[in-house]
DNA sequence: TTGCGCATCAAACATGCGTTTGATACACTT
DNA sequence: AAGTGTATCAAACGCATGTTTGATGCGCAA
């Protein structure tokens, strides 16, 4: 007549997956959102239908429990990678840094962290809360998302500036490029700073265009000037 | 015999400072280095040499202490405003925007938040945490801050294009330049991902060069672009 | 049936936080 | 001398956090 004890047993049944994998859920998105220091165990259980001790059981801890997330992230990530990385390398390197800035600037922009459904927005959302507040897990993300796709750049533009990798011409088109892209991330401050601040899609896709067109040119000026003594 | 039980009016005796004025100095250092969330007002007041009770006598709470800190804050800035905007009003406005990415990009890339002595890097910190984690201050301080020199770069970019303020290129531009600049700001992620990241003044200036040249080049090409029919 | 390991639970623990309290000493006025 | 307001103090309050504990039910092997 009473209730049962453990009611999480039939809600297990109702939705099948084990309580790790839901707490890896509920962990994922609000990380996501918050960033691991503003994220609280407790909300996560509660999201995960968990009891508070489940993360410790399961994952030794709050770290634990994101290391596992980002594990999956870099994971979800090397797609994403793929996918900004034009499939033809003969294509001309200007051809190919468009594409790049098209397909990333979007994703920068996401507002929803969704997990499900493919448009992978919530791996930017955690890397920029990782960028803010860097956790013992940054040097990891930033080796296994971060330097493929610089390294990446860097070939484009030694291509288009006529030089080496280890310009240092290079490394500073490469930061002019990543700054502008990330600077499309939703921040509350830039968009109570300028009013307007693009949002739609299709803003979005005219500030791609933007940064490429920009970038390109300052490209090649930077091509015209003192290359450094070989 | 015994030590005298209000040692603070000894040290009150050294350093001639009133406890108010000595908790805002320590509090500024604090806040510019770590933000205001993680900034604790025990910390403060041990800074200080103060009793923990002392901010909410002082101040009314941490956030009254940190209005007052930032209030300073926005005071001190209106002269580092005046320094990036170029005296003379008639210099050709690419040189405008030259003098001001030469004179921002060094304040950005301040790595010490010193409050005495000038060189007030500690303001830009302290924005740098309001922009990743904003607190009730923030629309405030994007107001006094920000919007003063996103009009005067939109001021040049607006001439440099041909166009007027509201021709949504300016804002793309504003942003694009905006976005490098900051981007030089000290950051443990980036500095992990990219090694080699510009530190010494010599490289920061270059850095500033880089950008000028590279941004005016840009705005060049977008100037030739589809100027939206008026 | 017994025993063992696994997963879960409610409850408590330890810590850190911003804030409040009530007492105390001092400077100054009346 | 008595009274008053200001500034400071140690201590505690109330809350949120990550973590730990010991008990409990369950499935399964011996």
């Amino acid at each position: 007549m009473t209730a049962p004890r453990y009611a999480h047993r039939h809600r297990a049944a109702t939705s099948d997956v084990a309580t790790r994998e839901r707490l890896i859920d509920a962990a994922t998105e609000q990380f996501a959102e918050f960033g691991f220091r503003r994220t609280s165990v407790r909300d996560i259980c509660r999201a995960a239908g968990a009891n508070v001790a489940a993360v410790n059981y399961h994952f030794d801890g709050k770290l634990g429990l994101y290391k596992e997330v980002v594990s999956r992230a870099i994971q979800a990530m090397r797609e994403t990678t793929r996918a900004l990385i034009v499939p033809d390398p003969a294509l001309p390197a200007d051809e190919r840094l468009r594409h790049y800035v098209r397909a990333y600037v979007p994703l920068i922009a996401a507002r929803e962290a969704q997990v499900q459904g493919g448009r992978a927005g919530w791996i930017h959302k955690l890397m920029r809360h990782e960028s803010a507040e860097p956790t013992p897990l940054a040097p990891w993300i930033a080796d296994e998302v971060v330097k493929p796709r610089v390294r990446h750049l860097s070939r484009i533009l030694a291509e288009l500036l006529g030089t080496t990798d280890d310009d240092p011409r290079v490394a500073r088109c490469v930061i002019s490029i990543e700054a502008q892209c990330l600077s499309y991330a939703p921040n509350k401050f830039r968009e109570c700073a300028l009013q307007g601040w693009p949002t739609t899609t299709t803003q979005i896709a005219a500030a791609a265009e933007h940064i490429a067109d920009f970038s390109l040119a300052g490209i090649r000026q930077i091509a015209t000037e003192h290359q450094p003594g070989a």
